[in-house]
DNA sequence: GTCTATAATTGGATAGAC
DNA sequence: GTCTATCCAATTATAGAC
């Protein structure tokens, strides 16, 4: 009996991974059945034994794949009294997982398919952008009583420096530009958005800029 | 001979105005052939006649829609003496391009694509975000210069304002979340864009916050 | 250049034996 | 559940007449 599902859960298995490398690779339009099988070394009709359709099959990759990837996100264990270290941690980890070669794949992927399969929108929107605004709002929320931050809403905070954070960096991957991962300039893009945070709500005093010339009325 | 070239400019012009409706709504691996030439009211073999192959035809489409959109997007008349009102209208301007639901479609179209043909990231980033850039960074020279914006490197500066600017705004369109448009949601996404940009970089002098509690030594 | 008709291939899905 | 073999629809691309 576990001799039986043991084969059972490798087959699979086999299926899913096999469809999520050429689902990944190659979109849903160019991936073809065929080739999965193959793949997975079982025959078409044992694709079509565990999953009724090639729509389902890409279902249960996506779904699984934005599960597995955005789960471990978390900003629980940063301290709120040290700003802009925690932010620097923070941003950096963000980055990481936005701009991996899988989560770019993935988000293509997604991004070219919503129009037919409306769905995946919110299943991606959940399980990852939202899943990592909540945690970075809770932390806004937490430096933001400790007195270390001053940002007003922590969710529109939460926003701003994960669009801050961003930049133009994953558009740029998601655009195949750049794929060389330069590491120097990951720390240098971290490093200037937690500078303009902490100018805009940050606890430093700063002094007076001159005031803007002005025409004579 | 005018005649001539005029039916032949007409029928060229068709087949690409079908061809850019059938890419878009569909995609390039849903859009048909079939379905262009018939749209497009010509036989399969004309629109053969004139692109060699559904690649080149795609090709054509998207890089003439990336430079046509985006084309306009300008910042010349923008006057730095007031940073705030110039920036909340470059915003706007700049969210009502990139939420359009063209815009939105075709971004979609080239993310999905961009891995089967990589000329497109090009194509696309130099039309678009790049072009869009440079207009914001001329702006923030020029208020650099007036005195009235205080961002170091404007090339950095422009990058951080079109984030705060995009926000999730952009990710949520293209998911296909919240495509019913909520013109006051835009304007308070302009404005707390600009808010938080001023914080960092305008020219008001702002009141020393309360230091943050720090453990005993 | 344009059309009709068709070649050639591909790919999703299934029938039937085991 | 799994395999082999096959059906059927759709699609890209072209041949040949005008």
């Amino acid at each position: 009996m576990e001799e039986t599902r043991s084969a059972l859960a490798k087959k699979e298995t086999a299926i899913l991974e096999a469809a999520k490398r050429s689902f990944l690779a190659r979109g849903y339009g160019e991936a073809s059945m065929d080739a999965i099988a193959r793949e997975a070394g079982v025959s078409k009709a044992t694709v079509y034994a565990h999953f009724a359709s090639k729509e389902e099959l890409f279902g249960a990759v996506i779904a699984g794949e934005c599960e597995r990837r955005f789960a471990a996100f978390s900003a629980r264990e940063l301290s709120p009294a040290e700003p802009a270290l925690s932010l620097a941690v923070l941003g950096r980890r963000f980055l990481d997982l936005i701009l991996s070669p899988e989560a770019i794949a993935l988000h293509r992927i997604i991004l070219g398919e919503v129009s037919r399969f409306p769905v995946l929108g919110d299943v991606f929107w959940r399980a990852g952008p939202e899943r990592n605004l909540l945690q970075i709002e809770a932390f806004m929320k937490r430096a933001q009583s400790a007195g270390t931050l001053f940002c007003g809403e922590p969710r529109r905070a939460a926003e701003e420096f994960a669009a801050l954070a961003r930049g133009e960096l994953q558009l740029r991957r998601l655009l195949g530009l750049e794929s060389g991962i330069e590491e120097g300039a990951l720390e240098e893009a971290v490093a200037a958005a937690v500078a303009v945070f902490l100018r805009a709500y940050g606890p430093q005093e700063r002094v007076a800029r001159p005031a803007p010339r002005r025409q004579r009325a």
